[in-house]
DNA sequence: CAATTGTGGACATTAGATATCCACAATTGT
DNA sequence: ACAATTGTGGATATCTAATGTCCACAATTG
């Protein structure tokens, strides 16, 4: 039931992206450093959101990455599925493909309620919702952080 | 984002159990074979069950294992939290004991959403919900023993 | 006592997540 | 043109947790 490191990662990339100044890139080794991340796996994390068309990349002097939509239209979801494929929570979702026990089973309407929730969870949530600068709504943790627009330059 | 096979066999065997004529008890073996589920490992299984509360062992002859309770108490956060200890999503679920970054995390408000719909569900499903309710449609499980798939009716 | 059935824990295997490495392509300043 | 920088791609390694196996033993019953 837990979520993978990998997902989490694209997330807080994700988010550290979000911050940055409008058009402004930032480079591996920034991300890489803000969160403790080793850099040659975050690498392969970011190719991934790339090839994903959530993020744009820069190469030679003064590239990096950035976002290539505004946090508000990036959501939960998208990024699950980029990193991680279809979202299920067990091997035969909804096929009898590998399972000669699916005939009957009567676990499966639990297992699809269940990603329904998740689901619905992840579709609404966006990048937006994890700026930590929004005192709205769903973010209610108070950030004592200051000069978090720094990177690059 | 993956529920273990360990928790799937143990609710298939609690389902099976349920489905026994009152006060009868299944072997090991049975239970085993009703599932292709390797009786070695079935057996640790089912230990965490008899230790969890939800299920009697009887040892000797004629023994097996039967409920404690009647399929209606028996919910499936029980059985996972029995299975795989309190439901998370990431290792930092509550705390920030592991994680320097924990203050300013805009992530945990989300997990928490997730885990508070996962748990949910969990609480409100029971055993009894996982029978098969019309004789006539949804039961057959394929299960070669004589008499042992019929439930209730 | 002998047959059966579950118990307990050590151990082995496997699969997937996580991490590392290196040669290379693209870009930019000098 | 060249050197420095920055991301790319993929092969490979490591680590960890899930899954599976084994065996000696305790309890029960005829």
């Amino acid at each position: 039931m837990q979520l993978s490191k990998t997902f989490d990662y694209a997330i807080r990339s994700l988010v550290y992206l979000a911050k940055l100044p409008q058009g402004q890139a930032a480079e591996l080794r920034a991300i890489s450093l803000s969160q403790s991340v080793p850099m040659s796996y975050l690498a392969k994390v970011m190719r991934h959101l790339v090839r994903g068309g959530l993020v744009t990349s820069i190469l030679g002097r003064d590239g990096g990455y950035s976002l290539r939509k505004s946090p508000r239209d990036i959501t939960l979801l998208q990024v699950y599925e980029i990193m991680e494929g279809e979202l299920r929570f067990v091997e035969c979702m909804e096929s009898d493909r590998n399972c000669s026990l699916f005939n009957g089973c009567t676990q499966a309407t639990v297992w699809r309620r269940l990603r329904q929730a998740v689901e619905g969870i992840f579709r609404e949530t966006t990048l937006e919702d994890l700026l930590p600068k929004n005192p709205g709504e769903s973010v209610p943790t108070p950030i004592k952080e200051s000069g978090y627009a720094r990177a690059g330059a």
